[in-house]
RNA sequence: GGGAGCAUAGCUCAGCUGGUUCAGAGCAGCUGCCUUACAAGCAGCGGGUCCGCGGUUCGAAUCCGUGUGCUCCCACCA
């Protein structure tokens, strides 16, 4: 077996693609054995995966991989989602720049044509990158969002919540996006503090004089149709009923009162703009006043403005503040400090505008969907703390915009007669029958469609129900089985967005939580702890990452440094970590090949190691169970990578390597290949390319025995070896041998011994029996010639005191014993601290009367412990010093 | 303004139900080694007022209160 110098992933990564991927083995339908259902969070399909999904995709691949190698059934289903918003800017972007064709140019039937050739062309990415990492999902079941049947399900699902008097239409205060020019849900606008100003301006009263008015917004005093004080406040108490008037155009306005206003706040008189705040609008609502719409759609100022009409609304700001100082209107201006909105889609600033769209009705379904997680139904890790967040937002549930103004998308299916009467159905058809049905006759062609298409989270949130058709084949075999999924792995910004409307939905139509478990994984930061970012220029590249690492190291790196539900900072150090394991246990492989070649069929004098390697990966796979079902994926892998590195490779190999030129026991060899590959079982779920590999290659099995398929042993039978005698006392064995290679180790170092000096080792031991099955170990290890036991201290020798025992070093020549001293008086110095500390506690009573029994059981056996350790560290000092 | 979380080694973090020599791991650092799997490595080492203060307890990194600092979410003061 010629194996190459280093592990070569690109190799390896395509071929276990294919081979993964031929045979099926990621390919689910429903069976005897029980499911685990995963359903991917839909990446935006023209999109590319940044470290965010790396992170999320490397979760749920681990989570899939151990379940299918659990006997589960896994199933993960991959799709992707067609982001309305985020895909048509694209589109009209691109279609401007490459093609030089605008939108409003084009029908919409003839849009939607090139969207799809783009979703055609670009959409493949993420399916590939996704499959470079080595995740295994079911390529049978890709979904998009706008599959037909898909597209279907969202119609019935508008239809159906429309029908239960759920959807309805009005006119709303909404957020307005004036890049894209839709409506946007609340959830879509991010609040961001900035550095405002605040402007005081002058409104000339009726009666003369004037009222200073502080603002942030200028532009809109054209939309003024108020101005409102608060009762109480004396300074204005006798404006209230007056009149003022809007400054530039001269508009006259009413002064009234409401005790809304803060008197405290600015000059305490606010103006009343009804059509460009919320506020404005409730007080506006509340008091009858007109509404004046100053802004267009594209956000600039409307003829309604009647100034500067066609201008931007951030350009006729600047203007107005001019005009006003020029005129001494503009009584003083400050820097303040406030929150505005921002789109999350295309970062302008957003509108507050009135507007009328299609809203959901929450509080109903919010019930349901609360219930679930309080009733722990629904598991949200890390639990504390998301529960609070979503059970607030549960409460206090708004009325979701579901409307945008936009082509890509399930177009609204509300058809409307010339009168604007309209009629909710999911076809033109059906349509004609519910008018009839309300009394007006007409045609089909008498009616037309709604413009609009839904919000992307609208369907998205049917996300894990329609994947297995279970909307528009409700019973089917896939939904009965699949549902709930298992696990729903995602990042916690799209806690409301998603996750909440998915068990919202998951509740009124299959009256059953979409999940059980819900893991949050943080946000993914540079080393800085900056936010990735296209801007900032530090958000690396997926695939490129993976040429220069390896898929395996990526994964790695991501992942070991990924505590549970924190933000991960990333560093690309942590990839290398990943890439030198990588080789470490491409040595391992290389190591075992060496042995192969010069094999004797001698019995093995090494059967401790492979009993203590035995139970020692015993412990550790039980860790790694109970951490995994923590999701503590983190720590599970540290585990794995401990015991791969420094419990087989530096231990336990290091152990059963024969002598120079001397040959392996075939015995011992077969027992270090069956561990190994119990090794690259553990860690295929998170390093599945390289544990493919070496797994073929150990025994040359050819590809026909996989890891990806095979089989953990049942948990209950390694629970009670475990508790064995025999396994128990092994690696309280391993425990010892370790901690004295160590120490002896150390001690040569001090005294400057080449590791080729031999020396004659002299134990006093606290426990011979211990050392039984260890002594031949421990002579190879620290290169002793012969080891012999006494109960007298050793002349002419260094002296370690290690745990309970004591040693002696006898070398062929003379070695200098001062540091050895410094040494010991230090270990003494702290023993005696530690003996008082004890014998302190031993000397209470209230410790002796109110601790466990056991507790106070090993406070004496510390005291016995340290007294003994100190008498010997004395003998030895005494010795040294005569 | 309301709520949540966090603060432990130079960095990133474990430390679960208070008690094992409990103060840990990885990375970084230092020392010595090109030893026949591996220098992408081996052997070994050093490093901490567990944020401050107070309390509960026989006993606190751990529980409670409080202060400080940071992070996030939510909220209609122009």
């Amino acid at each position: 077996m010629e194996l190459s110098k280093n592990f070569m992933p690109a190799a390896a990564e395509s071929r276990w693609t294919t081979i993964w991927k031929d045979r099926k083995y990621f390919n689910s339908v429903p069976d005897e054995r029980p499911a685990f259902a995963v359903v991917i969070p839909p990446p935006n399909v023209t999109g590319v995966l940044h470290m965010g999904h790396t992170l999320n995709e490397t979760v749920q691949d681990i989570l899939v991989r151990k379940a299918r190698m659990s006997g589960f059934n896994a199933c993960w289903v991959p799709g992707s989602d067609h982001a309305s918003i985020a895909t048509e800017a694209k589109v009209v972007q691109m279609l401007e720049k490459e093609k030089g064709i605008k939108k409003a140019d084009l029908t919409r039937p003839e849009f939607l044509r090139y969207a799809f050739e783009w979703k055609e062309k670009y959409g493949g990415i993420i399916y590939s990158q996704i499959e470079r990492l080595g995740c295994s999902v079911d390529w049978n079941r890709v979904t998009f969002t706008m599959d037909d049947h898909y597209y279907k399900a969202v119609i019935d699902v508008f239809v159906d919540l429309h029908d239960k008097g759920l959807i309805y239409r009005g006119a709303r205060m909404i957020n307005w996006d004036p890049a894209a020019k839709t409506a946007l849900s609340d959830e879509e606008v991010e609040y961001k503090e900035v550095q405002g100003k605040l402007y005081y301006i002058r409104y000339k009263l009726e009666k003369g004089g004037d009222i200073i008015i502080a603002t942030q917004r200028p532009e809109t005093i054209m939309g003024d149709t108020a101005i409102c004080v608060n009762p109480n406040d004396d300074r204005y108490r006798a404006l209230i009923g007056s009149h003022a008037y809007v400054p530039l155009i001269d508009r006259k306005i009413p002064v009234i009162a409401d005790e809304y206003v803060d008197p405290a706040f600015g000059t305490g008189a606010l103006k009343v703009t009804p059509a460009h705040d919320i506020n404005d609008y409730n007080l506006g609502l509340k008091h009858g006043l007109d509404v004046i719409d100053t802004l267009n759609d594209d956000g600039t100022l409307s003829e309604a403005a009647i100034i500067h009409v066609g201008t931007d609304r951030f350009k006729a700001r600047k203007l107005i503040v001019a005009e006003l100082e020029e005129k001494g209107l503009l009584a003083k201006e400050e820097t303040y400090q406030t929150r505005v909105g921002y789109s999350q889609r295309t970062g302008v600033v957003v509108e507050p505008k009135i507007s009328t769209q299609w809203f959901l009705r929450m509080k109903d379904m919010a019930g349901p969907a609360l219930e679930a997680v309080l009733s722990g139904n629904v598991r949200i890790h890390p639990g504390d703390k998301f529960l609070a967040t979503y059970r607030y937002w549960m409460e206090n549930v708004k009325d979701w915009c579901i409307s945008r103004q936009l082509w890509w998308g399930q177009q609204i299916p509300a058809w409307y007669n010339k009168d604007g009467g309209y009629v909710v159905a999911a076809d033109r058809e059906t349509a004609v029958i519910r008018f009839r049905e309300k009394g007006v006759e007409l045609q089909a062609e008498d009616i037309r469609q709604d413009e609009d298409v839904l919000d992307t989270w609208f369907s998205s949130w049917l996300w894990p129900m329609e994947v297995f058709n279970g909307i528009t084949d409700p019973g089917n075999k896939d939904i009965d089985y699949y549902y709930p999924t298992s696990v729903l792995v995602t990042g916690q910004d799209i806690i409301f967005f998603w996750v909440a409307r998915m068990i919202m939905a998951g509740m009124e139509y299959k009256k059953e939580k979409p999940f059980s478990d819900v893991y949050f994984t943080g946000m993914v930061r540079d080393k800085q702890g900056r936010k990735m970012s296209k801007s900032l220029g530090n958000s690396p590249d997926l695939l490129e990452l993976i040429d220069k690492y390896g898929a395996d190291a990526v994964r790695f790196g991501i992942m070991i440094s990924s505590p549970a539900g924190n933000d991960l900072l990333f560093d690309e150090a942590s990839l290398e970590q990943g890439r030198f394991f990588n080789n470490k246990m491409w040595n391992a492989l290389k190591l075992i090949g060496m042995w192969k070649e010069k094999q004797s069929t001698e019995k093995p004098v090494d059967d401790w190691a492979h009993e203590w390697f035995e139970a020692r990966l015993l412990q550790a796979r039980l860790e790694v169970e109970q951490l995994l079902s923590q999701f503590r994926l983190s720590e599970a892998l540290k585990t794995i990578y401990s015991l791969i590195w420094d419990d087989f490779c530096s231990w336990y190999l290091e152990w059963i390597k024969p002598g120079f030129e001397e040959a392996m026991a075939s015995e011992s060899l077969q027992k270090a290949v069956g561990f190994y590959e119990e090794l690259l079982q553990l860690l295929h779920p998170f390093m599945p390319f390289i544990t493919e590999e070496i797994f073929s290659l150990l025994r040359q099995r050819g590809n026909d025995e996989v890891l990806c398929i095979r089989q953990f042993p049942a948990l209950a039978s390694q629970r009670e070896k475990l508790q064995q005698l025999t396994v128990q006392q092994r690696l309280e064995e391993g425990q010892l041998l370790q901690a004295v290679i160590s120490g002896l180790r150390d001690a040569r170092n001090k005294a400057q011994l080449k590791p080729k000096e031999q020396v004659a080792l002299f134990i006093t031991p606290a426990n011979r029996e211990l050392y039984n099955n260890i002594c031949l170990i421990l002579q190879k290890q620290v290169n002793a010639s012969a080891i012999s036991f006494t109960t007298e201290a050793v002349a002419k020798s260094l002296t370690v005191v290690i745990g309970k025992d004591q040693f002696y070093l006898q070398a062929g020549r003379e070695t200098a014993p001062v540091q050895q001293k410094e040494d010991l008086l230090k270990e003494l110095e702290y023993l005696k601290g530690f003996l008082v500390s004890v014998e302190k506690k031993l000397g209470n009573e209230r410790f002796v009367q109110n601790a466990k029994p056991e507790v106070v059981e090993t406070e004496k056996r510390k005291q016995e412990d340290a007294r003994a350790k100190i008498r010997l560290i004395e003998e030895s000092l005494t010795e040294l010093t005569t």
